[in-house]
DNA sequence: GTTTCGGTTCTTTTT
DNA sequence: GAACCGAAAC
């Protein structure tokens, strides 16, 4: 295959091409801020197939789907269709791909579902109802599954963490573990995976099953992974294993971009690499072109009290431009009003409001902004919902019923399935269930009949729906058409039950619509479900184009705002309680420096112009008024790296 | 015995 | 917005 010639001097300055042209072996580079880590990454690539890799031996690990479809894009047009047989994903995808191919290996059926969040909650709740575990003090779902999930990504015991956690509290661990024990259990019987599960099966199809390490160690010569300090142990020690001693691992990352430690992420393995892999070269990429320096002093500024990094500063090569500004507000009210008039301002000196975003530590602190956005009508603006498109009810009840067609296990989906039908809850459908033996295949007469038999009369409508459906589950292929499954499941039922349901039906009506066009994209019914299940948000990456065509300003929060740049970035709400975070800083030390992290992510979003925004007071949840204290992030900073100014309306 | 309804409360971050 | 809880309705 014929590979376009890359002129790697002229493409790339001298430290990008160092790392890029790195000698085989392990290699580590520690790419700070705005400093061409993504290019740098592409280029390796660009560079192994250049060598003669065969791309098909390459194995490029990200962290999000934002990620590996830009970096599987730039490559695409760096190289051409040579880059098309590239194993390119998230660690998710790619524990995924191998389980799809050796589920048997570790002891489940290739069918398995993939449980995202919502429906891990509900197993959980379900769980602790079995258990009798009803009482007002013990932990909620999310609590007890923020604890199995850290114990699953930092391979330690739920008993352990679970004693840890409930020390101070009436709460028994040993009911915890029972909970967890219950839950590890019923995904073995749905035939379903949570996300920790995906990784943890994929580590062991490597420490459990020699062949199989043998095999994709020889596959994968290369092994690149991008935003290494967000890995956590499992992820780690499935590198280290996949790639072996001396192996060709090359890893990137920013020990100051660490910001996942609450899901288990431990910077701790980007800082011991060198100690891992004595042999690792390391490369320092510094020299930023994305902000000018007055930015970048402050960031430096603000993260360099952070203990246990690879210190760095990073090198302007810009012009100088103007200082961060510190803008001292009264209330919410006012700080609205201030990014809504400077954001006009800046357009009439030449920017457009697609070069300008907002950043928050938390949705809710973007509450007053919205609403003073959507009241006058002056500024066009989007916002990065912390809704998650496929965790929506209205998508979850339409796919419940693909679910079930593809893991006839899949209790969660028959019992949300059945729960739309009026006059039918979740006793009744647990019922059916066990009636029906704990497995209901749709697609066999003698099932469709059983449990039509069960069922309320008010609920024959609906039910006649899905009957029609799954009698033509097998003659009209619908297993390889998931849309029309939808379409004709809203035809007969849904589109009637949403109306009735939802007040705001006609959007859900529309998401629905896109999600069957998004459902093309795939062959299969089994293909469309495991990547929704992976993927928190529609297009995460087209969201962003859309918002330089149509020029509107942007609201996010800071953790979705990583990897991104803005000309113009407004950090609301920097006061002690709401940035940091009261509930960061409750937890320890750590926490804290992770805040401050992220606060350094969100200085280094700025290209041209940075506002910290210091609101003086807050409505309580009361209707008290709470004074503020600037940010203890701003007040650790010298004073003369930032412009203070005070805004009145 | 179940389901439905209405009011109340709380919002960190993501695969 | 959606999870939760208690009370009313089927």
């Amino acid at each position: 295959m014929a590979v376009p010639r890359i002129d790697f001097t002229a493409e790339l300055n001298a430290e990008q091409q160092a790392a890029v042209q790195a000698p085989d072996g392990p290699v580590l580079v520690i790419a700070a801020a705005g400093t061409g880590k993504t290019r740098t990454l592409v280029y390796r690539v660009a560079y192994l197939v250049e060598q003669g890799n065969d791309p098909s031996r390459i194995l490029l690990l990200t962290f999000t789907n934002r990620a590996a479809h830009e970096m599987l894009e730039r490559a695409r047009q760096l190289v051409g269709d040579g880059v098309s047989g590239l194993w390119g994903g998230t660690f998710h995808h790619m524990a995924n791909r191998l389980l799809r191919r050796h589920a048997g290996a570790v002891g489940y059926q290739p069918d398995y579902t993939i449980l995202d969040s919502d429906d891990t909650r509900r197993l959980v709740r379900l769980c602790s109802q079995e258990l009798k575990l009803t009482d007002k003090h013990f932990p909620k779902p999310d609590v007890l599954l923020s604890v199995f999930g850290l114990a699953a990504s930092t391979e330690q015991s739920v008993a352990a963490l679970a004693a840890d956690r409930f020390e101070h509290s009436r709460v028994d661990p040993g009911d915890v573990v029972a909970v967890y024990e219950a839950y590890e259990k019923r995904k073995q019987q749905l035939n379903a995976m949570d996300f920790d599960d995906l990784l943890l099966n994929g580590l062991r199809l490597l420490t459990e099953h020699d062949a199989l390490l043998e095999r994709y160690r020889e596959q994968f010569v290369h092994i690149l992974v991008d935003e290494y300090q967000d890995t956590n142990t499992v992820q780690s020690h499935w590198v280290d294993l996949l790639a072996g001693p001396g192996g060709n691992l090359l890893v990137v990352g920013d020990d100051f971009q660490s910001i996942y430690s609450w899901r288990g992420a431990n910077y701790r393995n980007i800082i011991t690499f060198p100690e891992r892999y004595p042999d690792a070269h390391v490369y320092y990429l510094v020299t930023n072109y994305r902000s000018v320096p007055e930015i970048l002093g402050m960031a430096n500024a603000c993260i360099a009290g952070n203990p246990l990094q690879f210190q760095k500063t990073i090198q302007p090569v810009r012009d100088p431009l103007e200082r961060p500004h510190c803008v001292s507000l009264d209330d919410g009210h006012a700080q609205a009003e201030f990014i809504i008039g400077e954001a006009q301002r800046l357009r009439s000196e030449g920017y457009a409001y697609g070069d300008m975003v907002v950043l928050y530590r938390a949705h809710y602190h973007a509450m007053e902004l919205q609403l003073a956005l959507a009241r006058d009508q002056r500024v066009p603006f989007v916002i990065t919902s912390g809704i998650r498109f496929f965790e929506q009810s209205h998508i979850k009840d339409v796919t419940a019923l693909l679910r079930l067609f593809a893991n006839p296990g899949d209790e969660l989906a028959f019992q949300r399935l059945l729960c739309l039908w009026p006059r039918l809850g979740a006793k009744t459908a647990q019922k059916c269930w066990q009636a029906l033996g704990g497995r209901c295949d749709l697609r066999k007469d003698a099932t469709r009949e059983r449990l039509a038999k069960g069922l309320p009369a008010a609920a024959r409508e609906g039910w006649n729906t899905v009957e029609m459906i799954a009698a033509d589950f097998d003659r009209h292929e619908l297993q390889k058409d998931p849309a029309e499954i939808i379409h004709r499941f809203m035809a007969g039922f849904y589109e009637d039950f949403a109306r009735e349901t939802f007040e705001n039906s006609d959007r859900r009506l529309e998401d629905l619509a896109e999600l069957m066009r998004y459902t093309h994209q795939f062959a299969t019914l089994d293909a469309f479900l495991s990547e929704m299940a992976l993927q928190t948000n529609l297009d995460a990456e087209a969201d962003a184009a859309v918002q330089r065509e149509t020029d509107v300003l942007r609201l996010s929060t800071i953790h979705q705002a990583k990897g991104l740049e803005w000309k113009v970035v407004f950090i609301c709400w920097v006061t002690e309680g709401m940035f940091p975070s009261l509930r960061s800083v409750n937890e320890s030390e750590e926490g804290l420096a992770e805040e401050r992290r992220l606060f350094y992510v969100a200085v280094t979003r700025a290209k041209d112009a940075l506002y910290c925004c210091v609101p003086r007071q807050r409505r309580g949840r009361d209707g008290s008024m709470q004074f503020l204290l600037p940010s203890q992030f701003l007040q650790e900073l010298p004073s003369d790296l930032m412009t203070a100014s005070r805004f009145r309306r």
